[in-house]
DNA sequence: TTTTATCTACGAAAATATTCGTACCCAATA
DNA sequence: TATTGGGTACGAATATTTTCGTAGATAAAA
């Protein structure tokens, strides 16, 4: 099977699991709930429905579960993009690329590294 | 009001429409159907709902309606393109960037008109 | 032992998005 | 005139996603 592909509240959860590593229902919750309000058994529930689409694993440590990402960031990250260019872009990640670059607040300091990117990939040492 | 932002199929609708310029529900439905079965009642009905949002506007013609954009590409894209980036990149547009030109696919044309566009970021002569 | 605090399970409500059936209108044609 | 072939309007059924209420389990505290 396809890698499953997050919903926004499942992307939501991931974001956090990705950045602190496995949690518990709580610690997520409580992460969420830094930005806005969302109730225990909703996190909970989310995160169930994660397992069973296996999104999330699971461990069991002292009466309470622990829960680890099942997918990596960059796979889905690149899975998300490839259906946003296509939806939004009709495909042409160039243009996604000119308007990431063009809406202005790129620094210095990213543009080298973007180059550098470019660079790379001219020489056929594309590192990804 | 801030813009409204379109769901999936209204984006769909927009894509036509932006490409071909106003056209009739006839037309766009046409489209869609060379890509996947949609009922005629199906792209009526999401035209007029985006009609009621402020997305399309429309005018009538011969007792048959013809709907213009009411948005413009480039503002749609860069609303969606901010929200994506926030939810899945954390808003944090350079790694979008690294990512979509690190998924390989990107000519040396592509490449030479980046390179173009930092440079003149790095000048200041942004041109958007 | 009773209460309290935390946890999981899970059905179902609510919110949102998509699809479609049916009614209706009007004009061209049989 | 009756039928057929466009078209629009729109309520409502579906599908999907998100939210939450309630029940039940278990251990620690009163």
């Amino acid at each position: 099977m396809q890698q499953q592909i997050p919903t926004d509240s499942e992307l939501e959860v991931l974001q956090i699991i990705w950045a602190h590593g496995a949690q518990t229902v709580r610690f997520v919750n409580d992460e969420q709930n830094k930005q806005r309000d969302v109730g225990y058994t909703t996190t909970l529930k989310i995160m169930q429905i994660m397992l069973d689409k296996g999104l999330l694993t699971r461990d069991i440590v002292e009466r309470s579960h622990i829960y680890s990402a099942a997918v990596a960031q960059n796979d889905t990250q690149s899975q998300l993009l490839r259906e946003f260019v296509d939806a939004t872009f009709k495909g042409d990640s160039v243009s996604l690329v000119m308007r990431a670059l063009g809406e202005g607040s790129t620094s210095p300091e990213d543009l080298a590294q973007i180059k550098a990117l470019i660079a790379d990939i001219e020489k056929g040492q594309n590192k990804f």
